[in-house]
DNA sequence: AATCCCGGCAACCGCGGATAC
DNA sequence: GGTATCCGCGGTTGCCGGGAT
């Protein structure tokens, strides 16, 4: 059989925790540990809480070097970054950021970063028939912190050379539609949906740094990601320029067969021409003091289906 | 001064994977 | 191997304080 029974709901308190419980649990956990079995603690420490109550508390609130308070602009690029390539894993997201918590990271974006977020967000389009079978959406966003949207808006595509039969169509703004409600779905799902081969695929890159900032940070994932939809779709290695940043935005032939490459291998080492770029237009970019943040997916769909 | 509205945040809820029995 | 529970996570709710009316 399993194990005892959690707690017993009826006589647990919930709500606000008082201060006295508070330090009751800080003293306990200080003293014991966890002990790795959060269901017991709160017996054990004499409290009337639930396990899962203690814990979150103890998690999100009490345990030492907890930050609270402003956010840097380090620290919502960061999230901005991680939050367009892998969406909402908070878990992960906090992992990156010392001291902050998944919770803090999730109210502070749902409340705050958010709006800011999408306030620079743009849209672009690009259809790209791959061999007459396949039609692929490029929704490009660029979206910015603070006062770089402008630039952003300004941002232009450039064909390149390309040895298959591509043809692309851009613009800009219309149909974003429910943006505002569903960033969430649309950002999350530019990273997950591809993961998970899903007929619409989408691609997503974490933000890049007008300024030359740490653009390699997260580029594993975002090949990963790329990898997987390469294979899904046939589809050849992809470019992507931001400013005078390149981005290798698609694995290669030889890598579409893993979701990572081996060890000392990535997709950065990819020697084939780029096929499409996109441009970083306006003032120029790097002279800016804004950061400017950039996220794109792509999305594929069937020319029947259209 | 009273009421309403809204934003921020702490806490809860429910789900899925991991694990103990 | 099957079942019950634990654990951690992400989504959601509800309270509280401050500003607007």
């Amino acid at each position: 059989m399993g194990r005892a029974p959690c707690c017993d709901k009826a006589s647990v308190k919930k709500g606000p925790w008082s201060p006295e419980e508070d330090s009751t649990l800080k003293e306990y956990i200080h003293k014991n540990g966890t002990g790795g079995n959060w269901i017991a603690l709160p017996h054990k420490a004499g409290l009337k809480r639930c396990g899962k109550s203690c814990r979150l508390r103890w998690l999100n609130y009490l345990r030492p070097n907890i930050k609270h308070g402003d956010f840097s602009d380090d620290e919502d690029r960061i999230i901005c970054n991680l939050f367009a390539t892998i969406g909402s894993r908070w878990s992960v997201i906090a992992a990156q950021l010392p001291g902050r918590t998944d919770n803090d990271i999730k109210n502070y974006w749902n409340t705050k970063l958010k709006k800011k977020f999408m306030q620079g967000l743009h849209h672009y389009t690009i259809h790209i028939n791959h061999h007459g079978a396949k039609k692929m959406q490029l929704l490009f966003l660029a979206a910015s912190s603070a006062s770089a949207s402008s630039e952003a808006a300004s941002l232009s595509l450039q064909h390149l050379s390309s040895p298959h039969d591509y043809s692309h169509h851009y613009g800009s703004g219309g149909s974003y539609g429910s943006a505002n409600n569903s960033s969430t779905s649309l950002l999350s799902g530019a990273a997950g949906g591809l993961l998970n081969g899903e007929h619409h695929q989408a691609m997503s890159a974490s933000c890049l740094d007008s300024g030359g900032g740490s653009l390699g940070l997260y580029f594993d994932e975002l090949c990963a990601a790329a990898t997987t939809s390469a294979h899904g779709q046939g589809l050849g290695m992809e470019s992507f320029v931001f400013g005078g940043n390149q981005l290798l935005a698609a694995g290669a032939g030889n890598q579409l067969d893993q979701q990572y490459g081996p060890a000392g291998s990535s997709c950065y080492d990819e020697e084939k021409p780029p096929l499409v770029s996109l441009t970083g237009g306006g003032d120029g970019a790097g002279g800016t003091s804004a950061s400017s943040s950039f996220f794109y997916g792509i999305s594929y769909s069937n020319d029947n289906e259209s």
